[in-house]
DNA sequence: TACAAAATGTTGATATTTGGAGAAAATTCA
DNA sequence: TGAATTTTCTCCAAATATCAACATTTTGTA
């Protein structure tokens, strides 16, 4: 049996798709026996099965980001409109990689002369192709589920330039443990990025305002006394005291 | 669900928009069959209709506008495919800067487990988002018209690493000149890539098949004995000593 | 060898998919 | 606008795939 299992996994891989009756052929067996091999694998969910074939388990069509990137869009979209607002052109910038800094970059396209260092490769070739700016991608080696760099490149690369303004996101906000980060890479690198800007933009959109803390568990200690926050929904009152000092813009 | 849908996917977002008599003889179905395949694709989002066509959703992630409105986009599309099918999964790559480069990773972005080094911000955004690749950008400073990097750290980034294959591009091609290119930073990085590479192929749509040396003055001497060159359609006589011991790949 | 267990093959009923013809809707062009 | 053209939709018959039940063969063991 196993044997059998082995050359379907493989001719699968290999092909993408293979109908019933051709495994039938290739390994010389009914295709009554090539349906009660594939059963088991597909409850194990090592291939898939559909009318007319067995196809190999789905290279994931919609990565991660683009996932994020739906979620919210539409809050995102507005949000990163106002921070273009916000933004002249001729404005030296350094972006963050959150899923809400892609919406921003893209809002910046009608911008020019824009000065950008960004450690995402989506944000740095979306404003590159923009003419009149200068764009800089900092790091090397690209973090597989959005693209973004936190290698130790990326940190030397922004810690050589000063801008006017950093764009930055968060995970999600605590009303007493504040912005909140999902790894310490991108604690780091938020640091590094509003420690080079003379301004700090945060953005987050309304999902964000939530006590649970689940999977952002690393305070951001980033922002500074009249630094700007971005959000689509005035948060509740709980967030009166995190929000005392900053420029809180909703809309 | 069908075992189409992951085809039509594929040359949806390959070409941005197919028709559906176009798809039905690729697949070698009805043009009934591509509706009923297609409609579940609309519902779930995947990809818009219109009368006559069927539209890639556009999603961030997506080659931007500019790489589509280039030139015989459709010839480009289809050799990046014929690369597309060369390159195994697992395979270690380089990739130029060149715009069919751009089309060879969005047809590759159905790999897995790539190994990707470039130049291009562009190309490094498409291909890190597949899961299981690991990507690597090659240089800081980003050439506005096309979102590439020329500076030292992209040469010292590429010298570190050996690949299995340089998937390369030029601008025209001359019967005694040779593969041609642009500026000298183009041909320093070829010389680059194909040198850390086993094996180098080069994509080179129709229209660069032409005498006129215009804008293209400088050579690049990249390939060697046995290298791969893929293009959409027959060369004239004239390029057969250019040609006689490199593996010559048409469609 | 004999026996039981597992694997494979065969048959027939059921379900799904496909292609064709014609009607309906959308698009183009004079 | 109205006719000609193209694209899309609907229904049905034919082709194909799937599943379940039973027969047959192979394998493992005493």
């Amino acid at each position: 049996m196993s044997k059998y299992e082995k050359e379907v996994l493989d001719t699968v891989a290999l092909h993408g798709t293979v109908s019933v009756m051709g495994l039938a052929q290739q390994l010389k067996v009914t295709d009554q026996t090539i349906r009660r091999i594939v059963k088991p694998l597909v409850e194990r969910g090592e291939v898939r099965k559909v009318h007319g074939a067995i196809v190999a388990v789905s290279h994931p069509t919609d990565p991660p980001l683009s996932a994020r990137l739906v979620e919210h869009r539409h809050e995102k979209a507005l949000i990163a409109r106002s921070i273009a607002a916000i933004v002249p052109d001729g404005a030296a910038l350094v972006i963050d990689a959150g899923s809400t800094s892609s919406f921003v970059a893209q809002a910046l396209c009608r911008h020019s002369d824009l000065t950008v260092v960004t450690n995402s490769a989506h944000i740095a070739s979306v404003l590159s192709m923009v003419g009149g700016n200068h764009v800089y991608m900092a790091g090397t080696q690209l973090r597989s589920h959005d693209g973004a760099a936190f290698d130790q490149s990326a940190f030397e690369v922004v810690s050589r330039f000063t801008v006017d303004t950093a764009i930055l996101t968060a995970s999600l906000v605590h009303p007493e443990l504040g912005f909140l980060a999902n790894d310490q890479h991108e604690v780091d690198m938020a640091i590094a990025m509003s420690g080079i800007a003379d301004r700090r933009i945060m953005a987050v959109d309304q999902s964000k305002w939530q006590e649970r803390k689940a999977n952002a568990p690393l305070r951001l200690p980033v922002l500074q006394p009249g630094d700007i926050v971005v959000t689509d929904s005035e948060p509740g009152s709980e967030y009166g005291t995190l929000l005392a000092d900053l420029d809180l813009r909703v809309g």
